[in-house]
DNA sequence: TAGATTGTTAATCGATTAACAATC
DNA sequence: TAGATTGTTAATCGATTAACAATC
């Protein structure tokens, strides 16, 4: 069999077709063709077949795509039918609000563990899950058969426990810190730069401001 | 002049050359060509120099690009030179957190206010910003001259909010909420869909998984 | 001046869109 | 069967990379 490689902007995707599968199904709908899933998504319907037949055909001529269908291999294609047992290192406010979000939980994302360097927390108690001192984190990882840790600390600590987490056997690290992880290729790092995310948003607000501006100059007549 | 429209795709990379230049700029060097810097980030020289040329000529032939000049201009690119007034609206993990990282600070992202709707946690004090009830929002919005909200609340209650951010007068938003929003054409919308970077994650380390055990068979003999 | 490195044009590569035959 | 809509091939568009002349 072939392996063919699916392009990152097709994985991107993904999840927004299954959130809105997702929307579709909680409110009813039973089939949905590619032209009002790409009306609804504001995509094209050639974009959502093209990508869907990536994976195989999930679609029927004439009749369009079975929501339940469809959402259920979308999960499978994600993974999202198997258990990810996962830890969190950093119980600051986003480490809080990372295990705090119980719909993770319903994906099978199960955090087994949080861990933080900062005394003062260790102990604590943050959804029935006790913050542990990082000395605990390898044996910890192979005991709970932990395969993902996300990173939620300051970018100083981050490359030295995310080469710990590599050596304890990690597969996947989801990287909060504003720092690029170096790490072997069968370990994969998704980042979440979120200062990065709001200088893109800084960006675009001024670049639309400068527009505006531009406009009116026009309107007053040529400058 | 003409209107050259920059894409996404650079725009999206500018975030990142700030932060290698800011990380350079600390460590004390003062010139580096785009073949070093592609070097350091994992990018193509050649993508580097097509990148900035977008927004002008930063560099000088045979010597390079001075750290300080450049790390300067692409953040008045970024628009981080300029104040943003931001709100955030949901007091939770989420917009504590964002309050906290005292870096956006420093940036020129000021954060005005904090808004819930929770009750039990209205006049709450976290950085020295109260948290107030969104009866106040629009009078808010209008006297602190705000133009950015950080919306981390239930995407239940996203839609309704954002709709009176906007009709408040602000120019961006920062979206946590696992929604999207429809708004108009001069307002940007920022999105950090958590949970759909989860399930990237999730794909990548199930499709790495499966890439093994595909060698594995492989290296048994072919099946 | 010679060497280095940019700015920029041209070539390549990949992703998106359009079109349509296959088929339910 | 006729109509609808997919799966898939072909055409277009845009982004990345390579190459090199300009120039410090």
């Amino acid at each position: 069999m072939e392996n063919r490689e699916i392009s990152k902007a097709v994985i991107t995707r993904l999840p927004r077709y299954y959130r809105y599968l997702g929307e579709l199904l909680e409110s009813g709908v039973e089939r949905i063709s590619s032209n009002e899933l790409s009306t609804r998504m504001k995509v094209t319907a050639s974009q959502i077949r093209q990508d869907l037949n990536n994976f195989g055909g999930f679609g029927q001529q004439g009749y369009g795509y079975n929501v339940k269908y469809l959402y259920t291999e979308i999960g499978k294609i994600l993974g999202i039918d198997r258990q990810h047992n996962l830890i969190i290192i950093g119980a600051g406010n986003l480490g809080q609000a990372i295990a705090n979000y119980a719909n993770f939980e319903k994906r099978g994302f199960i955090i087994k563990g949080m861990f933080d360097i900062n005394p003062r927390l260790i102990g604590l108690v943050v959804r029935g899950i006790e913050i542990r001192g990082v000395d605990d984190l390898e044996q910890f990882i192979k005991d709970n058969d932990v395969q993902m840790a996300a990173l939620t600390i300051p970018k100083t600590k981050a490359p030295e426990i995310a080469d710990r987490l590599v050596n304890a056997g990690i597969k996947a690290i989801w990287n909060f810190a504003h720092v690029d992880l170096n790490v072997p290729d069968d370990v994969v790092v998704e980042n979440v730069h979120l200062s990065e995310s709001l200088m893109r948003l800084s960006y675009r607000v001024c670049s639309m401001q400068d527009r505006k501006k531009e406009e009116e100059r026009k309107a007053r007549g040529e400058s």
